[in-house]
RNA sequence: GGUCCCGUGGUGCAGUCUGGAGUGCACGCCGCCCUGUCAAGGCGGAGGUCGCGGGUUCAAAUCCCGUCGGGACCGCCA
């Protein structure tokens, strides 16, 4: 039927009868004697001179049969790559009819999304959308090459598998031969991938699918897609060597140019100078640590664990006062009780509601220690360090957080994340990652020494892909070995009998003979958005959830008729239907 | 669970703060004219439950309460 694609026609064509095929973009009719059809598929617009009438509107789908010529002399156009050229002597066959378009189909405007969504099969003919899947096609092939190039092989593992309790919401599904069970959709192949290592399959990846049913984001969706994928007799050097080459490969055949070493970062270091384990280091303005000079201070707000501010380079003209009250608003919404902040003047003195309080040691060295400068702005917060950091490192995204698409790809890898996160009013610390996180060597000891907060400094062999201020993904070195998991389960307070009902497959397994093993996996969404320079997922996702997790196009999630539950051997509480 | 923003012909917006006739702009749509345009041009026309419900008022797109839908974020996402 087609002979070229609409973009490719250039001038060497000319002479040539093709055939085209494609949606009527715009057209430009001047009489029944002349119109000018742009015709367009997903490589370009071509223009098509037709000289009899023709009722071609928008979006109908023809096949156009002409001869390449060149346009007339000055009358080329520059805004297309065919624009040296026309189709004369049109042949038009009319394949399709179209209702008008319920959004300008054309590039320049902006259109609400949920229409965007409703009708997301028009959408999806327009250039961004066909950049971006394109962009996502090639990621997922540059990341199966690069796995395949270093030794791995592709398992896939099934969908409907066994809820276990930990993690995130699991999505269910009903089981019809086994009413009153049902199965889970898994949040990650995680287990069955250690199972994999057990089975012998020394290098396993897949690119799987994988579902939380929890609440969703800018860079969060139910459903998404990771490369996964687990390594036996390795390190954690060799599991990020192994990732870094997919993430190279990919970064490299989407942006023509091939990132350098991804550095490392230490967890604690992330959180001391960035307050979040997912820093994103296109930009400075690092938390800087004031505890020191308040240790003997009379202001009340600043007698606390932990004092440390951030700079507003010449931000004290940017903000006015109604602006520091709602960044104080915000901070309080995070959970501070409240910001303290300086305007530097002449002679880097300070203003600011807290300075009467503060001697002029804490006011000289305040200002020392941040580099203030005359016309910057400086932000405190003094609290418990970890509310300190993180309310630290929200406001500094609030405040600097370039544009998605600036700054470049910074890759970063956050290693010797903690292995507990909190610790229980009863003293039982909770796992940061899943139980089965080997703890740092180093720290191996303290497993047996620690008590109360002790336990937040053990260190884990877990670590994270950052880019730009997104997590990409997380991995870590497993335990094999009895002795060390049954540390952690008596740690966690989770007894045998408890431990063998919520993962006793995996510890059966491991009883004969598993493999040291390490393994990784990063969100493919997210690597394809900020490649493709997009500030949100839903764009590089064919057919998104909206945030309520609805789908405009196919009006799910839909109710269920009666029959369809009984099968099913369910029925809805009262208060539900 | 919480905070904030948005909802006005098919589309994008202005109008809302400070209540006074569905008022306006651009695109699209329909018809006519037009032989070199390219976001074609000219003339004419159609198209509205101002998301929905309630309240205040002589009077509500506008103010108040509720609700639905969309978005951003906090919590949540081992």
């Amino acid at each position: 039927m087609r002979t070229q694609y609409c973009g490719e026609l250039r001038s060497s064509h000319i002479g040539s009868t093709v055939t085209v095929c494609g949606w009527v973009d715009t057209r430009r009719v001047h009489s029944e004697h002349l119109a000018f059809i742009d015709l367009r598929d997903h490589t370009g617009i071509i223009q098509c001179v037709v000289d009899e009438k023709l009722d071609l509107r928008s979006e109908y789908v023809v096949s156009v049969t002409g001869t390449v010529r060149s346009r007339f002399e000055g009358k080329s156009n520059e805004k297309l790559s065919t624009g040296e050229v026309e189709l004369g002597d049109c042949i038009v066959e009319l394949l399709s009819s179209a209702e008008p378009p319920p959004f300008p189909m054309h590039e320049r405007s902006e259109v609400d999304e949920n229409i965007r969504l409703r009708h997301r099969y028009l959408d999806l003919r327009k250039s961004r959308m066909q950049r971006n899947l394109r962009i996502r096609a090639q990621v997922n092939s540059a990341i199966r090459k690069a796995m395949e190039k270093q030794g791995f092989v592709e398992i896939e593992t099934p969908m409907l598998i066994a809820s276990t309790p930990e993690g995130a919401r699991d999505f269910v599904v009903p089981s019809r031969l086994h009413p009153t069970n049902f199965y889970a959709l898994p949040q990650s192949p995680q287990i069955f991938k250690q199972l994999c290592m057990v089975g012998g399959f020394d290098k396993y990846y897949q690119i799987a699918r994988c579902l939380r049913d929890e609440d969703l984001r800018a860079d969060r969706q139910f459903e998404f897609m990771q490369l996964d994928m687990e390594a036996s007799f390795v390190t954690q050097d060799d599991v990020l060597s192994f990732v870094s080459e997919a993430i190279k490969d990919s970064a490299e055949t989407i942006t023509g140019e091939r990132p350098g070493e991804i550095p490392r970062m230490t967890w604690i270091e992330a959180m001391e100078r960035f307050g979040s384990d997912k820093p994103d280091t296109r930009f400075g303005m690092e938390l800087i640590e004031l505890s020191s000079i308040f240790e003997n201070t009379e202001a009340n707000v600043f007698k606390v664990d932990c004092v440390k501010g951030i700079l507003y380079s010449q931000g004290a003209e940017i903000l006015g006062r109604n602006a520091i009250d709602a960044l104080t608003e915000k901070c309080q919404s995070w959970g501070a009780k409240g910001l303290a902040w300086f305007r530097v003047g002449e002679g880097s003195s300070l203003d600011g509601a807290l300075t009467k309080f503060m001697s002029e040691e804490e006011i000289t060295q305040l200002t020392a220690t941040m580099g203030a400068k005359e016309g910057d702005m400086v932000f405190v917060i003094a609290d418990q360090r970890r509310t300190v950091n993180h309310i630290l490192g929200l406001l500094r995204l609030e405040l600097a957080r370039p544009p998605v698409g600036e700054g470049g790809l910074n890759f970063l890898w956050i290693t010797e994340f903690p292995l507990f996160e909190s610790v229980t009013d009863s003293g039982e610390p909770i796992p940061a990652h899943h139980p089965f996180t080997m703890p740092h060597p180093d720290d191996l000891g303290m497993l047996d020494e620690a008590s109360g907060e002790d336990y937040l400094s053990i260190r884990s062999q877990a670590y994270d892909l950052v880019l730009n201020g997104w997590e990409l993904g997380s991995g870590s070195v497993r335990i094999h070995k009895k002795d060390i998991q049954a540390k952690i389960f008596h740690l966690l307070g989770i007894q045998d009998d408890e431990a063998q009902q919520k993962f006793g497959f995996l510890l059966d397994a491991f009883k004969y003979g598993a493999p040291p093993h390490a393994g990784f996996a990063f969100g493919i969404d997210r690597l394809v958005a900020l490649l493709a320079g997009e500030e949100n997922i839903r764009e590089v996702i064919a057919f998104p959830k909206t945030q309520s997790g609805s789908d405009p196009l196919t009006n799910a999630p839909t109710p269920l008729d009666d029959g369809h539950l009984e099968e099913l051997g369910l029925r809805l509480a009262p208060d539900m239907s």
